[in-house]
DNA sequence: CGCTTTTGACCCGCGC
DNA sequence: GCGCGGGTCAAAAGCG
């Protein structure tokens, strides 16, 4: 998340937004700066996805389920601009999170109910079985498995397609809100939004793990840009709005720039 | 009390 | 046909 620009970047955070007093032209300063911000968060995104699009999965990757169907079906013709409908199984693995440690969780944004587990002979962790909980009728399909070189990777495999719109968004896990075990909705990827330090910070799961092991999917391959944006706004207007601080600060300015324009106009 | 998770049993496909 | 392994079912337990 480098600053583009050459305005001074605050060292941890995206979003220099606060300080002790605040006046009308530094809100509005603010303000801008954070337009400017979310439009660049967006065109990273774009590239991201394009990335992603263009991605290339090694055929040849050594992975804890070489099973021929999966390999086969593992991603859609991505270099190729074929019109072939997507693969029935998608692959993807994401790095669990420390409060996952023991549940298999991938964050994907649905909502999943476990139906069963089992142990897999060529893994000792256990899988288990999960179908989409939003919609009954819905056919979608997920396994997860912690990959059995790397527990602190989950293998997820899903199977089929969502015949229904994502869950409400407000099911969409941050670290400010709800992350508790037992809902398995989730992001494979971390918004994450420390009040305390005033920083918002987005985590894509894109990381490859080593060169012996099968690419990343990140977020990009499941959840449609628009959504991710989406969601991605609504926890900004929810920290944004949540912030007291802010709340009174834009309270403040608003009343003072009505003011002013009261002002002019009487005088 | 209803929903979710757990877990052992059962089913089915595949290879030998 | 048999055994093995993966996937699913369903009753019981847990939880809010």
């Amino acid at each position: 998340m480098e600053n583009a620009e050459a305005e001074p970047s605050p060292p941890s955070g995206l979003l220099p937004l606060f300080g002790p007093s605040v006046p009308v032209e530094s809100l509005e300063e603010k303000l801008r700066r954070m337009s400017e911000e979310s439009r660049r968060l967006t065109r990273e995104l774009d590239a991201i996805l394009a990335d992603r699009c263009s991605y290339q999965p090694r055929a040849s990757a050594t992975t804890a389920s070489p099973a021929p169907s999966n390999a086969a079906a593992m991603e859609d013709t991505a270099g190729g601009v074929t019109a072939e409908p997507r693969p029935k199984v998608r692959t993807v693995r994401v790095r669990a999170e420390p409060s996952d440690a023991e549940a298999n969780v991938v964050k994907d944004g649905y909502q999943w109910r476990k139906y069963g587990q089992k142990v897999t002979r060529d893994n000792p962790y256990p899988r288990a079985y999960f179908r989409c909980a939003y919609a009954p009728s819905c056919p979608v399909k997920k396994k997860v498995q912690r990959c059995a070189e790397d527990s602190s990777m989950l293998v997820a495999q899903y199977e089929g397609e969502h015949n229904h719109a994502q869950c409400a968004q407000s099911e969409f896990v941050s670290d400010a809100s709800t992350s508790q075990a037992g809902t398995s909705h989730s992001l494979p990827c971390s918004i994450s939004i420390n009040s305390l330090g005033r920083t918002i910070t987005l985590g894509l799961t894109n990381q490859g793990s080593g060169s012996n092991e099968t690419a990343v999917v990140g977020v990009a391959e499941m959840v449609a840009a628009q959504e991710f944006r989406k969601v991605l706004v609504d926890e900004m207007v929810n920290f944004l709005r949540n912030d007291s601080e802010f709340m009174e600060s834009l309270t403040t300015a608003v009343t003072a720039r009505m003011m002013q324009k009261n002002s002019n106009r009487i005088f």
